[in-house]
DNA sequence: TAGACAAGTTAGCCTTGTCTAACTTTTGAT
DNA sequence: ATCAAAAGTTAGACAAGGCTAACTTGTCTA
């Protein structure tokens, strides 16, 4: 392939790191994409069965946005992967593993919205872009992220305190 | 379908909010999501573009993470929605919107790389999660994010210096 | 208790994203 | 100028996620 056929790209200009710092984490990306559907619906299962008692797949179709038959093929997948049990006709139930990675998922899901509202998201957004933002973000981003909406306050109040000591 | 067959939640606790008001966030994300590759894409087009003067298919696929065969599909589609040309066996180039496109994933992915960064994340880390994350973050966000990570500095000082004044 | 209606399922189709295997074109070194 | 290796393409398989249409089951009310 000769290197004629050049194109202006006077628009776009990355710096020096980014080609190469940036290709490992497609991998790590789409590996991260392949699981948000489980997490969401898990999440969304445990959300209705305490909130309603129990998890109908027509509550679930209407929460996803989605049919009803692509519900019951995606909850069949679930059930293959063994995070949820069902029986014909009946509601939803999630297995202990399934339970598991709810918990998991509603507390990533918790932090990243108390951060986001700590840095004053109105509720609205901070609900909507929590949901796209759960899925990735590392353990490490999430602990800074709990500790920034845990601290803010505080820090504040460290900080202010500590320009008055110091003067 | 009957309300019998209750089961135990213990581990779960959602907030009453939870189950109405993310409902509809579901729809977005999904929507967010058929975008992402396409956005990947463009954006590592316009990085080989810059980086090498080119952007051919192998490159793609060694960054991607992805075979050869893989790739062209993809990028038959992007040539479909008009984001690139091509001609066979030659290397890829961006049209107009695809430029566009790669302008505004990288300016996106330029903040939320410098907030993550500036909230004291590690350059791999940040480099990961960012890529995840900035197909999720609305404008609102995003530019609460970009204020952060200009004003973090900036906002101290004010901040000390506020509560000298003020005292 | 009988049906009507709501909920759930099944079948079948489409698109996307992934792969391997096999083939063709381009490039570059001798 | 030739030809081997690298790059690109095509064909065909498969799973996931989505849909509509048509059928079955459960529930609840008259």
């Amino acid at each position: 392939m000769k290197k004629n056929d050049n194109q202006e790209v006077e628009a776009v200009m990355p710096d020096e790191r980014a080609v190469d710092s940036r290709a490992e984490a497609f991998v790590g990306v789409r590996a991260a994409r392949r699981n948000e559907l489980a997490e969401d619906y898990v999440e969304l299962i445990a959300e209705l069965i305490y909130a309603k008692g129990e998890a109908r797949p027509v509550d679930i179709a209407t929460k996803m946005g989605v049919t009803a038959p692509t519900v019951a093929k995606t909850l069949d997948r679930l059930a293959r992967e063994g995070l949820i049990t069902r029986a014909k006709y009946r509601s939803v139930f999630l297995t202990e593993e399934g339970r598991a990675l709810a918990k998991e998922c509603r507390h990533r899901h918790e932090i990243v919205l108390r951060f986001l509202l700590s840095l004053g998201l109105d509720l609205e957004t901070a609900e909507r872009d929590a949901e796209g933002i759960e899925h990735h973000v590392s353990d490490r981003t999430l602990a800074l992220f709990a500790a920034f909406a845990d601290g803010s306050r505080v820090d504040r109040r460290n900080l202010m305190g500590e320009a008055l000591r110091s003067n």
